[in-house]
DNA sequence: AAAGCTATATTGCTTAGCTATCTATATCGG
DNA sequence: CCGATATAGATAGCTAAGCAATATAGCTTT
């Protein structure tokens, strides 16, 4: 490893800390941003698991299953039985959440995007590939996939 | 602003917050990292107060406060007063200071580096690029900057 | 049906940050 | 020169986001 991949290294961890910061203040919101980026995979990749959706979305077991119950107490998921194994709950993103999914974007937006405002398409297409690089070290497998349900 | 620009920001947070959890994780440091980043700042930026310290890391005055003194008591930092105001601290790294962070970025290397010891040169210049307009973007301005110095 | 494995839940801790407020010191107007 | 106001930093107390260790409940396998 080069002293400059090293340099790259930390700076990327400043620099992502200095973003995520911002944005948490910008948008005043109330609701905690774990939440948002939960239902963004819930969105995206249907009902989960508990297990799948803390690999998804790379936090631990427990910290799902409080975030889980988060979630479901403000009724933005819903938990699904499986038929097939009695232990697991699917979860499943609510109408609500999907609305409160889009409204926290939009937060977001207004909030972030005064900043990135003046991109130019150049730039843009650098900070979309340099998130695709490090998606594609970050990501995780997982997948342990079922599907009988009910409601629980 | 477009939704493309809406996703990239949704996306760069995301993977922001996944990188920072992974190198946490991943350098068992016990010794919290706010304190690597501020040294860091120290580092570089030479002696400064408080305020500017807290400024420059974009976290509010009484986060720095606590911060840096942990970093005195760990003896990573030295406070020094200030002649011409003695409300004012300036904050100075410590050889020991500087030792531990860069034995830190050593480690960070070591636990992050595996990740992304395959990038091309291109993607390199990518990520290096994608830091630059970030930082570019979230840069404060600060500096209230003051010279009498005394050990304190 | 006992033994062990697996999925989730609970407990209790840590880090990292915030706002609101207090204290001490500067500074400025009369 | 003194009182009022402003500023720098410190303190208190809170929330979020996470973790590891452990308990429990339900499957599976011999």
């Amino acid at each position: 490893m080069t002293t400059a991949t090293s340099a790259l290294l930390e700076s990327m961890l400043v620099t992502s800390n200095r973003l995520i910061r911002i944005a948490a203040q910008a948008t005043g919101s109330t609701t905690p941003s774990a939440v948002w980026r939960t239902l963004g995979i819930l969105s995206t990749d249907g009902a989960l698991r508990v297990g799948d959706l803390a690999k998804a979305s790379r936090v631990s077991q427990p910290t799902m299953t409080k975030l889980q119950q988060n979630l479901v107490e403000e009724g933005l998921a819903r938990r699904i039985g499986d038929d097939s194994d009695s232990r697991v709950s699917l979860i499943e993103i609510t109408a609500a959440g999907q609305r409160g999914l889009e409204e926290w974007r939009h937060e977001l937006t207004a909030a972030l995007g005064p900043l990135f405002s003046d991109l130019t398409a150049e730039e843009t297409r650098t900070l979309e590939r340099a998130v695709a690089i490090v998606q594609a070290r970050t990501k995780t497998i997982s997948s342990t996939s079922t599907n009988g349900r009910k409601v629980a």
